[in-house]
DNA sequence: GTCTATAGGTGGATAGAC
DNA sequence: GTCTATCCACCTATAGAC
C-alpha cells in the first residue's frame, strides 16, 4: 500500500469544523483565526480555503452542521404531536418541549456541541448581516411551524401576540443557555447546575403559563 | 479673544463616545475600528488614547455611560415602589414595569442611545471576559434588589426559582430588544411597531403570568 | 489637547511546489 | 489534498512636534 495519512484526509474538514466550533464559541467570530483555528486542528492554514472558500463560508459550515439536525428534530417532534393529536390542537406543554428539548440537550452534549449554544447567542446578536441572514433562513420553516402550531393551542390569542411570545421564548431560552456556563457566577451560588434537565424544568412552567397569558392590551403605559 | 477650535475641546471625548457606541452597535466590538470611530467623530485617532486609555476601556466608558443612570432609574423606581408599600408586598406588575421600562424607554430613544440596546445584546453573549465582567459588575445591585422584591410579591416560591424567572425576564427582555430593529424581517411583516410602548404592552402580561406560575417540579424530562 | 508619522504586529488570502 | 512562503491590508498603540 502507499503512504496513507495518520489522519484521513477526508477527516480534515471535519477536525476544521470541530476546531471552529470550540475557537468561535471561546474567542468570538473575529476573535478566533484561521491560523488558531487550523493549528488547534492540526491541519495546515490554506486548508480552511481549499475546503471551505473563506472565513465567512466556515462559519456558515459550522452553523449548518448543526442547525439543520437540530430543527429537523424539531420539526420531526412536532409533526409527531400533530398526528396523534389529528384534529385536535396538541397540548400546549408538548409543543413548547419539542421547541426546547432538542436546543437544551445540545446545550448538554459532552462534546464540541456544547459550543454551539455561546455561538447561537453570538450569532443572533450580530450586527454582521451575513451571520444573522443565516440564522434567519435557518430558523425560517421551524419559526412559522411553530407559530402555526401554538396559535392552534391558544386559540383566541391574535396571530401578532403569537409571534412576540415565540420571540420571548427563545430569547429566555437563548439567553439561559449562553449563560449556563457561568450559572454560578451570575447567580452567586444560588443557581449550580445548568444541564438541560434542569433548565426546561424552569422554564417550561414559566412559558406555559406566559404563553396562556390573556391578550395584550394596547394601553400598556410606555 | 484667542482663536477657539469650531468644536469645544471638552466635546471630543463625548463625541468620539457617541461615534463609538454608534460603530460598535453597527459593526460590532472587533469590526468597529479606532480609526472608523475617530473619522465619525472628527476627531483624530490618537485622541482616543489620550482621553481613554486604550480600545477597551473605551468600550468600557460607553457602556458605564448609559447603564449606569439606566440602572440608577430601576432602582428608584423600585425604591418608591417599596416605600408606597410599606410593610405590604407591591404589585407584581409595578416591579416588572419598573425594571422593564427604563431599558424600553432607552430602546426607543431618538439618539444614539437606540444603539446601546443592541450593544446590550453582543456584550452579554460575548466571550470576552471583560466585557461580561464589566456587565456583571453594572447589575450586580439592580439584580439582587430585584431578586428580593421578586420574592416579596411571589411568596412561596424558593429563591432559586426566583432567580430563574428574573433571568428569562432578562433574556426575553434583551432579545426582543435586540430584534426590535429587524422586527419586520423575522416576523413576515406580521410586526411592523418595535416602540417601547408596544414591547411592553405584550412583554408584561407574558412576564406576569410566567412569574406567578408554579414552582418547576424537578420531574421534567430533559 | 491635537496632530503627523510610524512602529510593531496580526489578520485573511493566495501562488505554486510537492 | 497538503504544504511553505509570501503578499498586502489593516489594526492598535505610541513617540514627539506643535
Amino acid at each position: 500500500m502507499t503512504t496513507q495519512p495518520a489522519v484521513p484526509a477526508a477527516d480534515t474538514k471535519a477536525r476544521i469544523l470541530d476546531a471552529a466550533e470550540a475557537r468561535f464559541a471561546r474567542d468570538g467570530f473575529d476573535g478566533a483565526s484561521l491560523r488558531a483555528i487550523t493549528t488547534e486542528a492540526g491541519a495546515n492554514l490554506a486548508a480552511v480555503h481549499y475546503h471551505f472558500g473563506s472565513k465567512d463560508d466556515l462559519i456558515q459550515a459550522v452553523f449548518a452542521r448543526r442547525l439543520a439536525p437540530l430543527n429537523q428534530d424539531r420539526l420531526r417532534r412536532l409533526d409527531a404531536l400533530e398526528a396523534a393529536a389529528g384534529d385536535t390542537a396538541p397540548a400546549l406543554e408538548a409543543v413548547v418541549r419539542a421547541f426546547l428539548e432538542p436546543a437544551l440537550r445540545m446545550a448538554e452534549a459532552h462534546d464540541t456541541r456544547r459550543a454551539m449554544m455561546s455561538l447561537l447567542g453570538q450569532a443572533i446578536s450580530q450586527p454582521d448581516e451575513r451571520i444573522r441572514g443565516l440564522f434567519i433562513r435557518q430558523f425560517d420553516e421551524v419559526g412559522s411551524r411553530f407559530r402555526a402550531a401554538l396559535s392552534r393551542c391558544l386559540p383566541g390569542l391574535p396571530d401578532e401576540e403569537v409571534f412576540w411570545r415565540l420571540m420571548f421564548m427563545v430569547g429566555a431560552m437563548v439567553h439561559t443557555m449562553t449563560l449556563s456556563q457561568h450559572l454560578q457566577e451570575f447567580s452567586g451560588g444560588l443557581c449550580r447546575s445548568g444541564d438541560a434537565r434542569t433548565m426546561a424544568a424552569h422554564l417550561v412552567p414559566f412559558l406555559i403559563a406566559g404563553m396562556q397569558a390573556p391578550a395584550a392590551t394596547l394601553e400598556g403605559r410606555p
